[in-house]
RNA sequence: GUGGACGUAGCUCAGUCGGUUAGAGCGCCAGGUUGUGGUCCUGGAGGCCGUGGGUUCAAAUCCCACCGUUCACCCCA
């Protein structure tokens, strides 16, 4: 069998058994993305999340205008397109899309603040690399309509707990807080005229930064750069007081929540709508993409996306793609997929008719049961068996049918019993643990 | 967009100083047991050796181009 189409790069199949792609990176089962969803959904559960699921086609604009216009990701990495005269893009994030669900549907309405998760696929025309891909998954949590240092340390905690429920250990928690814009552009300013009279002396990549975000010239690995950033001014000298005192709220929440963290002067964030404070989760051992999670307040986004009023909000995206690669890293236990309850092997066309209504029956009762669609051999039927693991094989032929009782084989054992037709449901169902339906 | 690496069976990979019908392990199918799985034994199916061109008596192997994948830079989850 083959077929001359293949999936989109970037974008990977999710399949019933693990594999390995062509980059030596283990892609998780279907039932190990359900492990890791429902933990996900438990433990927002527990921090008394509600979720909530937009579409993944929105608006170009509100994505432009939320992510900010100067981003990486508006510039040059948004699935975008036109019909008929209207602008869709594939979400690369799902922040503004919640903000713009919140205002458009009144939710503060609801009272109190709302705390929502969401989970789901995203969209970014990059090249993709290992932990990096052009339809990825997140998700994540929106904390909307309070400005109080709780919600911050909140955020974190819920993140942090994700991986704790998982099992994941080996991560560092940064945190930072980044002030509010004015005061923030003002540290630009003087972080721009203070790099500018060393700007021969820079690399390429950190004169590109200069020109276009010199924040990140901050990030910069070689060390005469270092050198140079030594005297630089500080965005914590440019910080308001008021900042200050959140940033030290949030901190000794965290810190009563037991929540290990490392302060990260340099730490900044690419999306234009964080405010005061930011944090980035950090696995080990990922490659080049480490980031499991980030995040931060973004006070202002509300606004630049039309409200009348703010909205304070706090929040948190991590990538589930980045999140297996450190699951496999920590050799973390994780389920295996649901295996058979019964298998049913039928012998003769008499018996596959009689099977095929019984397996009916017994399913309708909840068992979990499967039978050979293909009038194979029995011991191809019982080989299938072993395959979906049953607890149970039913062996029905003529002499099944004759006597009315069924040939049951517990498969880990090899026993078998003889089991009359009418107390087979009855006496699968005890023996398999289940209610009924 | 830039740089490196890699494309041989369903999967993981051998095979390249060019030389008969291209191999192994695992998986799959079947037989050993005409009504019994997981172990074992035996057999089988399955490959335009990524595509196109070139060199050569001869190309999976050498050369070129293209396509694809991947890792990394940038940036981010």
């Amino acid at each position: 069998m083959s077929t001359s189409f293949q999936n989109i790069k970037g974008t990977f199949d999710i399949l019933p058994d693990a594999y390995t792609d062509d980059g030596g990176t283990r892609v998780a089962p279907t039932a190990e993305w359900r492990y890791v969803e429902r933990t996900v959904r438990d433990v927002m559960a527990r921090y008394n999340l509600e979720e909530i699921r937009t579409p993944v086609l929105e608006p170009t604009d509100l994505v432009a205008r939320g992510v900010g216009a100067g981003t990486d990701i508006v510039q040059k990495e948004m699935f975008a397109f036109e019909r008929a005269g209207t602008n869709y893009v594939l979400r690369p994030e799902v922040t503004a899309p919640v903000v713009r669900s919140f205002l458009q549907h009144h939710l503060d309405q609801r009272g109190g603040v709302q705390k929502l998760f969401y989970i789901g696929p995203c969209f970014r025309a990059e090249q993709p690399q290992k932990g990096r891909y052009r339809q990825f998954h997140q998700f994540g949590i929106e904390i909307l309509g309070t400005d109080d240092a709780r919600a911050d340390a909140e955020t974190i905690a819920i993140m942090t707990a994700i991986y704790d429920a998982l099992g994941i250990s080996d991560t560092r928690l940064r945190i930072n807080t980044l002030g509010t814009p004015d005061r923030r552009e003002k540290y630009v300013e003087a972080l721009r005229e203070y790099l500018e009279p060393y700007a021969d002396e820079l690399s390429e990549t950190s004169q590109r930064r200069l020109e276009a975000n010199p924040l990140r010239v901050l990030d910069t690995k070689l060390e005469h750069e270092q050198k140079i950033l030594q005297e630089a001014p500080q965005l914590i000298e440019y910080v308001s007081d008021e900042s200050l005192a959140h940033y030290d709220r949030v901190k000794e929440l965290l810190a009563d929540l037991d929540v290990a963290y490392v302060e990260d002067p340099l730490l900044v964030r690419g999306l234009d709508y964080y405010t005061e404070t930011t944090f980035e989760l950090e696995g080990a051992d990922l490659g080049a993409q480490s980031a499991l999670a980030g995040g931060g307040r973004y006070d202002r986004l509300a606004e630049v996306l039309g409200s009348d009023e703010p909205v304070p909000a706090t929040g948190f995206a991590a990538g589930m793609e980045r999140l297996f690669l450190a699951l496999d890293a920590a050799e973390a236990d994780r389920p295996k997929g649901p295996a058979a309850d019964v298998f049913i092997a039928a012998l003769g066309e008499k018996a596959e008719r009689w099977v095929f209504q019984t397996t009916q029956d017994l399913r309708e009762a909840g068992l979990h049961v499967a039978l050979d669609l293909k009038g194979r051999s029995l011991k191809a039927q019982m080989r299938e068996a072993n395959r979906q693991a049953a607890d149970y094989t039913l062996i029905i032929g003529g002499n099944e049918l004759d006597a009315e009782k069924a040939t049951v084989k517990e498969m880990e054992s090899g026993d078998q019993v003889e089991v009359p037709f009418d107390e087979l449901t009855d006496y699968l169902t005890t023996k398999c643990d289940v209610d009924g339906a």
